[in-house]
DNA sequence: GCTCATGTTCCCCT
DNA sequence: CAGGGGAACATGAG
């Protein structure tokens, strides 16, 4: 699930907890207490929760809470009395209400932060939702790599994902495999503006979209078909993911 | 039993 | 050094 758009969902979900006291961590699970101690944020107070990429950094007192989902994580506040979910690792319990970190494939985990954060997260580059179009230009610049791998690095653009990524090179219109460098003016103007798009509009759904109209909804079937054209879709590894596009489209 | 999965990292090549 | 391929991590779902 996880990619930008999932984890602004879980961001607005935090946002639950904004303010209230952290009266105890509950570590169900500790392989996923990667980082820190339960003690660095009990009895201090959650700030405003913020996103970086797929990254979501939620500081308590003077310390942060650093979250990554890997494929399979998710964050929802509940009651504190109702049922827990077989696969929540990591409760973080308030007066009013606990955070639930849940992670049924346990990649990714929770960090009890106090330094730079960029010791747990690595290089990033900058968030996806703020990289205009020269922006973009500049950071594809003197790229040897494809598509596909350029734009799912994260220290180049952070919060783009396998799903985002098809999709946007399905929206601009370009062969994933293509080598960046390679690409015209034109058609990486077509690609930012893809990934604008694609950005912006699966933000408030909280997913990249399976909807009508979008790759995204699909790839999925059996014998998926291009939306637009109806060509029957390619699938194939392109930089060791499943990828999937339109062979006659995009080139 | 088998394959595949929205992520990251590490190792080995070229 | 940049980039690609593949494996590993852990746990399901189909």
């Amino acid at each position: 699930m996880p990619e930008l758009p999932d984890v602004e969902g879980f961001r607005r979900e935090a946002r639950k907890a904004a303010g209230r006291r952290i009266e105890h961590v509950e570590v169900i699970d500790a392989t996923l207490l990667r980082g820190g101690k339960r003690a660095a944020v009990e009895g201090r107070r959650f700030g405003e929760p913020m996103r970086h990429g797929k990254w979501l950094i939620f500081p308590a007192g003077d310390a942060e809470v650093l979250m990554h989902f890997g494929m399979t994580g998710r964050l929802d506040w509940a009651p504190r009395r109702s049922e827990r979910h077989r696969h929540d690792r990591i409760v973080f319990v308030c007066r009013g209400g606990e955070l639930r970190y849940r992670n049924m494939r346990k990649f990714g985990g929770v960090w009890l932060w106090r330094q730079s954060r960029e010791q747990v997260t690595g290089p990033l580059g900058p968030d996806a939702t703020e990289v205009d179009r020269e922006r973009f230009a500049e950071l594809l610049a003197n790229r040897r790599g494809t598509v596909k791998h350029t734009l799912m690095d994260q220290t180049l653009i952070a919060g783009l994902g396998n799903l985002m990524v098809d999709e946007v090179a399905w929206r601009a219109r370009v062969d994933p495999r293509r080598k960046v460098s390679e690409l015209s003016s034109r058609r990486l103007e077509r690609l930012w503006h893809a990934m604008d798009e694609v950005v912006r509009d699966s933000l408030p759904t909280g997913r990249v979209p399976p909807a009508e109209g979008w790759l995204t909804g699909a790839r999925d079937a059996r014998t998926a078909r291009c939306p637009r054209c109806g060509t029957r879709l390619r699938r194939a590894a392109v930089a060791g993911r499943t990828t999937v596009w339109c062979p006659r489209e995009q080139r």
